[in-house]
DNA sequence: GTAACTGCAAACGCTTTGCACTCCC
DNA sequence: GGGAGTGCAAAGCGTTTGCAGTTAC
């Protein structure tokens, strides 16, 4: 998403352009290990000191609101945030809790004959698979 | 899981068997709504009077480590406990939270192509679908 | 008898809330 | 200029921890 679309967004659903939240957007947008409202602050508060966390958190929710990433809790005692809302698989360590994205078209096309199969409309949907990954093996 | 095969477990795996420990774990078997802890405090106490949510817990972690329930985490602020180890979609209704267990022969099948895809012994998943239940319609 | 478990209460840590100041628009 | 947003600090709340008393074995 560019900036145009972005400030559109953000305009058409009545909330204002900020430095804070431009910046915690594009952030959380190039990552695809998930991280949690900390690590978003701590990555952040070199370039733009002044941040709060609590603004962090603020911008999390707004951001989740407009659909542009989604709050995942494993078992861990932080949130984090996934700005990927496409239909894809979060591969999690058992052992470190790295975690990364699986993409895959046949993931959507088995996912599709499950729905049609269970006869409901899905408005949303969540799959996390353990395993070992490659630094802990 | 009987009496005796409980019994068992714990003790082959260095753990007493207390009545609190038993009592939990059979009410969590018996129900399909994945509670909280606090919920299991609260239906509990009526007939174990001294019963604490900290031994609730205490024990609902000992459960988890004896591979009896596995905790979930959704999007509200306390952690469910599912007693079911099997593959199946968690079906939460985005309205009212209400969670039960949807399981099918065809989920297993497809679950399995898509690992065989990916190529990695999965340790364990957890699927969720979000849907609006019949009562929300 | 003794080591593990319970119950209680305090501590913990992430997240939310409240409010005065600031800055988009 | 005015109202939404930020930053700060305090409050909130589910969960964990510590410890003295109790119980399983």
């Amino acid at each position: 998403m560019d900036d145009q679309e972005l400030f559109t967004l953000f305009r058409k659903n009545g909330y204002k352009v900020t430095t804070q939240r431009l910046a915690i957007y594009k952030f959380i947008a190039t990552r695809e290990d998930h991280p949690s409202a900390d690590q978003i602050y701590q990555a952040l508060k070199n370039d733009y000191p002044t941040i709060s966390l609590g603004t962090v958190y603020k911008t999390l929710d707004l951001l989740e609101k407009l659909g542009l990433l989604q709050k995942l809790k494993f078992n861990e005692d932080r949130v984090r945030y996934d700005p990927d809302m496409e239909l894809h698989i979060n591969m999690v360590c058992s052992k470190c809790g790295q975690i990364y994205d699986y993409k895959a078209e046949n993931v959507k096309k088995l996912w599709n004959i499950i729905i049609s199969d269970i006869g409901i409309k899905p408005l949303g949907q969540r799959f996390d698979l353990y395993y070992e990954c490659d630094n802990c093996k």
